[in-house]
DNA sequence: CTCTTTATTGGCAATTTAACCAACTGATTT
DNA sequence: AAATCAGTTGGTTAAATTGCCAATAAAGAG
C-alpha cells in the first residue's frame, strides 16, 4: 500500500522555491531600491519625494518602484495627482543588520 | 569655532553606503547561490557536493562559490584536492524566515 | 476645456550576468 | 614521471538590467 503523503516535503527545496526566494532578493539587491526601502521605514512617500532622494529620473524611479511592487515588498495608493508607496512587509528592516554584519566582517 | 565632529552621522546613508550593502544582497540574489548558501547551513561541503546539488557545470558553480567568498558570505579551505566552503557569517539564514512570509503575502 | 503636474509605459543603448567549453593549476595516485 | 582528480580562470555568447528620453494617462488648476 503506496503511503504518498509521506513523500511531501515540510519545507520545500525544489529549484523553483529557490527561484521564487532570490527574486525577492533580487528586488532588494540595487542600491536605489535600498534607499527607497530605507526612506519607507519612516513612512510612506509619493514618487517625487523618492526621485528626489535617489536623484535619477522620475521614470527610472518608478520602475524601481515596480519592481519591488511586483515582488511584494511595497504596496501604492494613489490619493490625488500623486501615488504614495509604503512597506508591505516591515520584517524586510530585518535584514539590514545581518548586512551590516556581513559588511563589517569584509572590512577585518 | 568649526564643529566638524557634530557632521559625522552614526550611520551611514550615503550612495557608497547603499552600494555596498546592495553588493551583498546582490551576491545572494541567485537560486544557485541560495540553494549552496541553505546547503552550507548545514555544514561545510566540497565543491564537488555542491556541483551535484546545484545541477550545473562544476565551472560554473566555482564562479557562483566566488560571488559569495567576494562577498564575505563563505570561507574556504584547501585540504588535499578538495576545497570545502562554509558559510562565514550564519544570521544570513535569518533572512529566510522573511523572504519566506514576502512570499507567503504575495500568494494572497 | 486647456494647461500643468505627477506618474507610468515603451523603446533604445550600454553594461552586467550567467552558462558552457577549453585551458590551466595543484595535489594525489600509480 | 605520467596520469588522474578537483577546482579555477579565460573566453564567448545569450539574456537580463538599468538608465534616459519621448509619449501617454490621469488628476487638478485656471
Amino acid at each position: 500500500m503506496p503511503q504518498l503523503h509521506r513523500y511531501i516535503p515540510e519545507r520545500s527545496t525544489t529549484r523553483a522555491h529557490f527561484e521564487e526566494r532570490s527574486a525577492v532578493l533580487k528586488a532588494l539587491a540595487h542600491p536605489s531600491r535600498l534607499m527607497i526601502v530605507d526612506e519607507l521605514s519612516h513612512g510612506e512617500r509619493c514618487v517625487c519625494d523618492l526621485t528626489e532622494l535617489v536623484g535619477h529620473d522620475i521614470s527610472t524611479v518608478s520602475k524601481h518602484l515596480n519592481v519591488l511592487k511586483k515582488n511584494g515588498i511595497v504596496v501604492d495608493d494613489k490619493r490625488g495627482k500623486q501615488v504614495y508607496y509604503r512597506l508591505k512587509v516591515p520584517c524586510i528592516l530585518n535584514f539590514f543588520h545581518c548586512i551590516e554584519s556581513v559588511i563589517d566582517e569584509n572590512r577585518k
